[in-house]
DNA sequence: TAATGGTAGGGGAGGAAAGGTAAGACGTAT
DNA sequence: TACTGATACGTCTTACCATTCCTCCCCTAC
């Protein structure tokens, strides 16, 4: 579903001003691909549109009635769409109420009950605060995929154009609502364009839904954990958990005990083993204990029915042998006694998950095996969040002697694994080297058994995870998972190597932590680390790196580094009044709120934004701005900022342990190809404002009194300079029909107007920039017209 | 109001606090 | 010879700058 408010430009659409124009509807059964109703509602006359059903009504208040005629119709059990929860349906809703539509908010099965809009705020540690609305509709399930998104993924932006473009590599024309209206207000043709658009966005959400398979995931994980569909995007973890133990709890005639939520202080949680940091030319081999928490709660029957303490110990007089006493001193029955309710749940998860990878080796139906592939997901999901229920102080049944006996144990566990290797893998022991273990997080030791091949290595890896495994309690595991040849070990919960899963071909480059992996840096900073990572571990030229280095940052002086590729972006966490210290993301959303609050960035949403040149020593978060802005107003980049606080210190991180401290800061940083530096003249803000426009020579740049094209020194070479700038102009002309063409292909129609404006799409960047360059290009060239005569 | 999975940890930015240095003030010797 | 002023030099104070440390914030690993 899609509908297009009519807005003017600059302003953000309100339902009792601006009219509702179109209204797309594509309508599929589960499990088909192509949905067999496509059709959109207009307001007035629509050319056809091949394949799709147009319907044109003269007045809005009619075309509303009928789609909601038409919803009450299809039926249908799922209503989807990108942001519907949140734009389209409470816009439609308060939009017909507005115009007093009878009959439009009855949209779910019950009759009579009216859908009518609520707000809510929703605020967790794994999501952030996030403002919504809420809509009822009677037995129908919104799942809005933008919800999915904002929950499932973690993505640098989160449009429709940005999302489609990362999962099904297909973009989608993004028209700015300044020329709604227009295409609106034209003729037939120009409202086809229109629904055009508007039908390609009700399609994508479903094709999207369709690649994730969030509705499959999403309905096995309400059948395991037995929630309602809908709590599984507005509500949080604990009520799966909640929802589970209660299920547990009826079988044994127990009952749940409500508590006071009582804050208070956090307990210690895992260990991460200190980093024997460096470059490693040899195999590493990772063993991991598989799924650690779950694994310990069943191993030492954790959980709140196993619970002792001192006194229920010496009045049921109990003896040594009955129970255990963790690593944190806290006190639990053993199982022979009394089986928690924890490790039956968690038995329980981890069988029936077992049980669905099994079925999903044999079955042979491609549909099946999807949902066979989400159940087993939704059952790890769930064993995993046990323990993160029992740690939860602001929750419905914390219980810290569970969780921190847990992490206790985890730590012990990680410490003597690492005993474990390095004692045994010796060469007292008759092994060739002395095995070290050089790193560890949580569950997990990284160890350098000093062999040469990654055969050896996993045949060691493979011998020490069973050997190590037999010293811990059933079903505690440690697994044998790959190994990391070569491995680049930077710091603690930062590293990248490459990814063997077998002898014969690495799988993959694996990155953690690193610049590559984060959302809070520009793509420059990713990509060129991505890429000198590339040139040192799999090329092994690390000289080909540094060359590469060197040649991004003498573009990145010279500006000739696109925008997209400058475009830093970070979440809008809390509230303006909630944020102590400045930043530079904050700042520049309380900035674009003055220009137009309707669509500045909101609570929840990643703001996007370029540092611009300055005075200097003034603050980065004064330097912050929309990166369209700066596109439309031609103003100059801080290149230094981004060399020096984006590029420098990742790079120098990267290339210090290859080529040592002083190599790599002299070559990388201070070479020649630092020297040139191309600066760029703003049209607005700081000194400009004082400045005189004085024209200077085209030739040799030289000031001139008068508006001439060239000084007299330059006057006999006049013609040359000439042609010399309408070469430019041509070259010029020539990129932008090739940058234009590229987006007509890409809205899919040659023969069209491009009206994309795409803030995540590179080529918009860079057919904007031309253009610009193109326009002043012009203006110079002009000059010499006038001084003709 | 009702509802909200956990801790460990890196690293960037801003701001306060502590430290360093050059210019000026002042005193003394010549 | 006594006194004065100019100059040079050393020491102290002050203003300004750079560094360090701490906190906030974002995001990631597990």
């Amino acid at each position: 579903m899609k509908h297009v408010p009519i807005l003017p430009p600059g302003v953000f659409p309100e339902p009792d001003k601006d009219p509702v124009i179109q209204i797309a509807n594509m309508v599929v059964r589960q499990g088909e691909h192509s949905p067999f109703i496509r059709n959109v509602f207009t307001l007035n006359t629509c050319a056809p549109v091949i394949g799709s059903h147009v319907m044109s009504f003269m007045t809005e208040k009619e075309l509303l009635s009928k789609w909601a005629m038409f919803v009450r119709e299809v039926d249908a059990d799922i209503i989807t769409g990108y942001n519907i929860q949140n734009f389209d349906l409470p816009y439609l809703i308060n939009r017909a109420h507005h115009l007093k539509v009878e009959n439009f908010t009855f949209l779910g099965r019950i009759k009579d009950v009216k859908s009518v809009i609520k707000e809510s705020t929703i605020q967790s540690k794994q999501m952030g605060k996030r403002e919504n609305k809420v809509i009822n509709i009677e037995g129908r399930v919104q799942l809005d995929l933008l919800q999915i998104l904002f929950r499932d993924y973690k993505l640098r932006s989160y449009s429709l154009n940005a999302v489609s473009y990362h999962f099904l590599q297909e973009q989608k024309e993004d028209v700015h609502h300044s020329i709604i209206s227009d295409l609106q207000n034209g003729n037939e043709q120009t409202r086809r364009r229109l629904a055009v658009y508007c039908l390609k966005d009700a399609i994508l959400p479903l094709r999207l839904l369709d690649k994730l398979m969030c509705v499959i995931n999403y309905m096995e994980m309400a059948r395991v954990t037995g929630v309602p569909l809908t709590y599984l995007l507005s509500r949080g973890q604990q009520i799966k958990v909640i929802s589970q133990l209660l299920r547990k709890a009826k079988e044994q005639n127990l009952l749940i005990p409500a508590q006071k939520i009582d804050p208070g202080e956090e307990y210690e949680g895992a260990t991460v083993i200190e980093p024997n940091k460096g470059y490693y030319n040899m195999p590493i081999a990772t063993l991991d204990f598989s799924s650690l928490y779950p694994s310990i709660m069943m191993a030492h029957n954790l959980c709140y029915t196993t619970l002792l303490n001192q006194n229920t110990i010496a009045k049921e007089g109990l003896t040594q042998d009955q129970y255990i006493k963790t690593p944190s001193g806290n006190l639990f029955i053993k199982a022979n006694m009394r089986k928690g309710l924890l490790p039956e749940i968690l038995e329980h998860l981890l069988s029936a998950r077992k049980k669905a990878k099994a079925d999903l080796k044999m079955e042979t139906d491609p549909f099946k095996q999807k949902v066979l592939d989400g159940r087993q997901l939704a059952l790890k999901i769930s064993a995993n969040s046990v323990y993160g229920f029992t740690g939860a102080q602001v929750g419905k049944l914390p219980c810290l002697e569970i969780s921190q006996s847990v992490t206790a144990f985890g730590r012990m566990m990680i410490e003597q694994t690492k005993n474990y290797v390095e004692e045994t893998y010796t060469i007292e022991n008759g092994y060739k080297h002395n095995a070290k273990v050089i790193y560890g997080d949580t569950d997990s030791v990284m160890c350098k058994f000093g062999v040469e091949t990654v055969q050896e290595a996993m045949k060691l890896g493979r011998e020490a995870a069973d050997y190590i495994s037999t010293k811990f309690v059933e079903p505690i595991k440690l697994e044998f998972e790959k190994v990391y040849f070569p491995y680049l070990l930077i710091n603690k919960k930062r590293y990248a190597g490459l990814y063997w899963t077998n002898p014969v071909k690495y799988d993959k480059m694996d990155c953690k932590g690193l610049e590559t992996v984060r959302r809070d840096n520009c793509p420059l900073v990713a990509n060129l680390i991505n890429q000198c990572l590339q040139l040192i571990l799999i090329d092994r030229n690390p000289e080909g790196g540094v060359e590469h280095a060197k040649q991004t940052i003498s573009d990145l002086l010279c500006n000739r580094i696109d925008i997209s590729n400058l475009v830093i972006t970070k979440e809008l966490t809390k509230t303006d009044e909630e944020y102590s210290a400045k930043q530079a993301h904050v700042e520049l959303a309380n900035r674009m709120k003055k220009r137009d609050p309707g669509s500045a960035p909101q609570l929840g949403d990643r703001v996007p934004y370029v540092i611009i040149a300055a005075a200097k020593k003034t603050a980065a978060y004064l330097k912050s701005e929309d990166p369209i802005y700066v596109l439309e107003n031609n103003i100059a980049i801080d290149t230094q900022y981004y060399l020096e606080n984006q590029l420098s210190k990742p790079l120098l991180r990267i290339f210090e342990p290859i080529l040592g401290e002083k190599r790599a800061e002299s070559e990388l940083l201070k070479g020649e190809h630092t020297r040139t530096k191309t600066m760029m003249t703003s049209k607005v803000g700081g000194l400009m404002a004082f400045a005189t426009k004085k024209s200077s020579c085209i030739g040799c740049k030289v000031p001139l009194d008068n508006d001439a094209a060239v000084c007299k020194h330059c006057k006999s070479r006049e013609s040359e300079i000439y042609q010399k700038e309408i070469s430019t102009i041509n070259a010029l002309e020539e990129k932008f029909s090739r940058l234009w063409t590229q987006c007509q292909r890409c809205q899919g129609s040659l023969h069209e107007d491009v009206l994309c404006t795409s803030r995540d799409c590179p080529i918009f960047y860079m057919r904007k920039k031309v253009q610009k360059d193109l326009e002043d290009q012009d203006k110079l060239v002009k000059r010499f017209d006038e001084n003709e005569w």
